[in-house]
RNA sequence: GCCCGGGUGGUGGAAUGGUAGACACGGCAGACUCAAAAUCUGCUGCUCUUGCGAGCGUGCGAGUUCGAGUCUCGCCCCGGGCACCA
């Protein structure tokens, strides 16, 4: 028979080109994974541990792109950390309880526990396509009872040490479906499903004594070093330390009980500017009044129907209701002050109540504007007398003004000393004292919910609450429960709430409330370390695995999830559940940006998936009509919106390699990243063309004509990627790294004329190098040059530092700045020689024009500049 | 409203105060092909110029510096968080 010619000829290898089949390689190596046990994390003392730790998803019941996002992040630094010989902990669970499951089960009738762990099955088994090299044995879901047990017997030790306590507080409530409303479920004032205009309650919730801690949360961000600095500056700002003076106006004509009227201010230096006291709707003042004052009471209802959220009191009107009590000023008994009670008085803060400076404050200058109240300047700027109109004059603190009433210091100071002086004339004459104060509020962990963490509390009548004994743990969620009806269902169970009371015997009744979500993510990293121990932690495991070396997650969290965690960890320490060492639980910390679409709108307005669109003549049509579509901006990928792109069909159809290239190429991973359909092509078009490289080269038996310099340039190029990728790596700098490795996959295809050893040493460092971003292509062509260990137990290559350096070095030279030139020196060229060779270049003499240069600035290795 | 980020070619982005645009996408041209796809090679910030080259250019406006995308101040626009979404 005779052979097609197209075998023996050269250019028709092309036609029979070697085509990698994710499809096949990729379950192919994930099997050879499981079955060498790859990635199971034990306990070696002898080996450096590692923990890499991406926060846990919430089993929605789909993973979405920015898990891909966030997972293959991880996974880059747990196989980069493993190949370098860590012993490496990588774990994978779910933060199952929520709203929701909850959700669900109103809309189509499903049990939450059913609906979660049929999410949970289904995410999984996406997650295991992706082909991370997660320890799956260590899984855990937060809605687990062996994993709640343990919370609940936590929160029994911390109740024990005086950590958590009850107090009353607001909450959004729905007067129409009778139920706690979340933030969320508020819009524009009205409930998400009534549409009733929702009032703030109050309820008597489970708190704990986050804002104790205050100080200490504060201080510590200093140390976290390898966190963001605008992370640790937010957790700065939230915590909010301020020093002021606390003191008591007394009250004229006072209710029974309220003489005195305690306020906090930061800007004590401004009393003598004060116009006009006002108190929080909540004030137990107001209350008082509200008695026997039905126009009054009308207005701290009207107050109430606001939601509870910060940013919703902000932006309302600012309004107020005056009392018509007065207190008397502490520096002048003359001087008295109306009372009003005002709607952007906050009784979480402070005392509940302040004095309005309307000169310095916008807020209270508006509201003096509003109901008629005088405006006296404390302060002015340095050579101005200028007064105050519409506009607060509010300089920074450290900026030095002239005071013209000045409580106490000099009339030139900053409102810092200011302040210093004002609180030492206080104290000195027992008017008040200087007091620091925390923005912080304590964590209400109370939620009238059905799916979350039980509270194991039982309230006895005549015991009053009372801790469920440790070995009636744990309090399980009833399982027959209906959400046909709104509210609680724990509420309305006819058995699981009825029990005798532990102390005395008598009937009692369980806590209905269940917790906060974020109580089951404040500690499941400490979890991990051993995940079924019948205590919360095993101390061993701990203290082998714990801190988190780096964690990776969403900015989104960067607050409320990191805060409650670090508060968490500290109250695990004195509850003898965490070493003092890991009350910092994540040594390092990655926040990584969002994953963007493409939004496209049909002319009707109506929202399309970009599976629904297609490309015609360079526009994008609906596939289904032909119409045109309209493209609107890039934003972050949501169901509302419809731009979402499921990371399954991009896996069958590219493989995961593919999807994770992608995710990691191009943008800086803390930014966002926007996916294109063109990129995920063009990501595959590269895994290809780097295995046709590979196979090429896996045959190549010895140069066709080696030379020694093509060899040269070749090898400096591959030491330099090594070096330049695990730095990349180290910085979490993926997008560069992936650069690199397209520069050193245009070399190695440049490179034809070098030798089969040099080409070889190349490949095997790209697949090494690619290993922890497309793990399955890297074994795949680590197989195919012959290697007989899986890529996933050989190490991390390493660069010969000979290799990095250069004798020649090209240097840019300006003339006033522009470059002009160019020059080649030695890389240890004295200045002289170098002012020398860029003065003689000709295009640097062009430059000049026969002008005699002032100064010639010669930065080694880096640029010349002459200035003319 | 308050706190925190971000803004660089047609696009995603790169750049210890030192050559702005690495790398990639897209586009253009060429090779291979009957043709196309795939692949390979080259060019590609904008304006002027046949060319050599010149001017302009990192959201806007000032400033510091021999030199600013980078530092300082003042604006504009976009995004995240605001305590019961997770």
């Amino acid at each position: 028979m005779i052979a097609p010619a197209c075998f023996a000829d050269a250019s028709c290898r092309r036609n029979t080109m070697s085509r990698y089949n994710a499809a096949e390689a990729e379950p192919k190596w994930r099997r050879v994974w499981d079955e060498m046990n790859a990635f199971k994390a034990e306990r070696d003392p002898a080996k450096p541990k590692y923990y890499v730790l991406e926060m846990f998803p919430y089993p929605s019941g789909r993973i979405h792109m920015g898990h891909v996002r966030n997972y293959a992040m991880g996974d880059v630094i747990a196989r980069y950390k493993r190949a370098q010989g860590f012993n490496v902990l990588h774990p994978m669970g779910w933060d199952a309880f929520g709203m929701p499951a909850e959700n669900a089960a109103m809309e189509r009738g499903s049990h939450p526990a059913t609906w979660t762990y049929d999410n949970i099955a289904a995410m999984r088994e996406q997650l295991k396509m992706m082909g991370l090299s997660l320890d799956w044995s260590r899984e855990f879901a937060t809605c687990d009872p062996e994993y709640y047990a343990q919370q609940q017997a936590m929160f029994l030790d911390m109740y024990k040490a005086g950590l958590v306590y009850r107090k009353s507080s607001t909450v959004n409530w729905d007067p129409v479906d009778m139920t706690v409303l979340a933030n969320e479920q508020v819009i524009d004032g009205k409930g998400w499903r009534s549409g009733a205009p929702v009032e703030r309650r109050e309820l008597t919730q489970w708190f704990f004594r986050i804002s104790d801690m205050a100080g200490e949360l504060l201080e510590a961000i200093d140390g976290l070093t390898a966190w963001p600095e605008k992370v640790r500056l937010m957790q700065r700002n939230w915590i909010g330390k301020s020093r002021g003076l606390q003191f008591a106006f007394e009250v004229l004509d006072a209710p029974a009980g309220h003489e005195k009227l305690e306020v906090y201010t930061t800007r004590p230096d401004t009393l003598l500017g004060a116009s006009f006291a006002a108190i929080a709707a909540d004030h137990p003042l107001a209350g008082a009044l509200a008695g026997d004052n039905a126009e009054l009471s009308d207005f701290i209802a009207r107050c109430r129907r606001m939601g509870t959220s910060e940013e919703e009191l902000e932006k309302a009107e600012k309004i107020g209701f005056d009392t018509g009590l007065r207190v008397r000023h502490p520096f002048d008994p003359d001087w008295t002050l109306p009372v009003y009670v005002a709607n952007f008085i906050l009784m979480d803060y402070g005392t509940g109540a302040i004095f309005g400076c309307p000169a310095h404050d916008q807020r209270d200058l508006d509201f003096a504007r509003k109901y008629g109240l005088p405006v006296t300047d404390v302060y002015c700027a340095q050579g101005s007398d200028e007064r105050v109109g519409d506009e607060a004059y509010v300089p920074l603190k450290s900026e030095p003004v002239r005071y013209l009433l000045p409580l106490a210091g000099e009339e030139i100071m900053s409102g810092d000393q200011g302040v210093d002086a004002a609180i030492a004339r206080c104290e000195a004459e027992g008017v008040g004292e200087g007091v620091i104060n925390y923005r912080l509020r304590d964590w209400g962990v109370s939620r009238q919910r059905y799916w979350g963490c039980p509270i194991p509390i039982i309230h006895c009548d005549s015991c009053g609450p009372v801790p469920v004994l440790r070995e009636q743990l744990p309090v399980k969620l009833p399982e027959d429960v209906t959400f046909d009806k709104p509210g609680n269902p724990l509420d309305r169970h006819p058995t699981w709430g009825h029990v005798a009371c532990p102390d005395c015997g008598g009937a009692a009744r369980r806590e209905t409330d269940t917790m906060d979500t974020f109580a089951d993510s404040s500690w499941y990293y400490a979890r991990f370390t051993n995940p079924h121990a019948e205590t919360p932690t095993d101390p061993d495991d701990v203290a082998y695995w714990m801190n988190v070396d780096q964690y990776i997650g969403g900015v989104e969290h960067a607050i409320l999830h990191l805060l409650y965690s670090r508060f968490w960890a500290r109250a695990m320490h004195l509850t003898g559940h965490l070493p003092k060492s890991a009350i910092e639980p994540f040594d390092a910390l990655f926040t990584q940006g969002m994953v963007c679409h493409e939004t496209y709108r049909a002319s009707d307005g109506r929202w399309l998936t970009p599976a629904e669109v297609s490309d015609k003549d360079g526009a994008k049509i609906e596939t289904a009509t032909g119409a045109p579509v309209n493209i609107g901006p890039s934003v972050k990928m949501s169901k509302s919106k419809k731009n979402v792109v499921d990371p399954e069909h991009i896996i069958a159809e590219y493989g995961a390699d593919t999807a994770r290239w992608f995710m990691l190429s191009d943008s800086p991973p803390e930014r966002d990243v926007e996916w294109t359909a063109a990129g995920a092509e063009a990501a595959a078009r590269h895994l290809q063309r780097v295995w046709r490289l590979a196979d090429e080269i896996a045959d190549q038996r010895s140069a066709t004509e080696s030379n020694a310099t093509a060899d040269d340039t070749l090898r400096r190029v591959t030491h330099k990627v090594i070096d330049g990728v695990t730095q990349d790596i180290d910085g979490f700098a993926f997008n560069k790294a992936v650069a690199r490795l397209y520069e050193l996959t245009n070399a190695i295809a440049k490179s034809g004329d070098a030798s089969a050893t040099a080409r070889r040493e190349a490949i095997a460092a790209l697949a090494q190098l690619m290993a922890p971003m497309t793990p399955h292509l890297a074994e795949e062509i680590w197989a195919r040059l012959g290697e007989a260990t899986p890529l996933v137990a050989s190490g991390w290559p390493k660069a010969d530092p000979a290799l990095l350096v250069e004798d020649l070095i090209r240097l840019p030279v300006q003339v006033n700045g522009k470059k002009r030139g160019e020059i080649e020196v030695a890389k240890d060229a004295a200045k002289d020689d170098i002012e020398s060779a860029a003065l003689a270049d000709a295009s640097v003499i062009r430059a000049i024009g026969g002008a005699t240069p002032r100064k010639v600035i010669v930065v080694p290795g880096r640029i010349v500049n002459v200035v003319i």
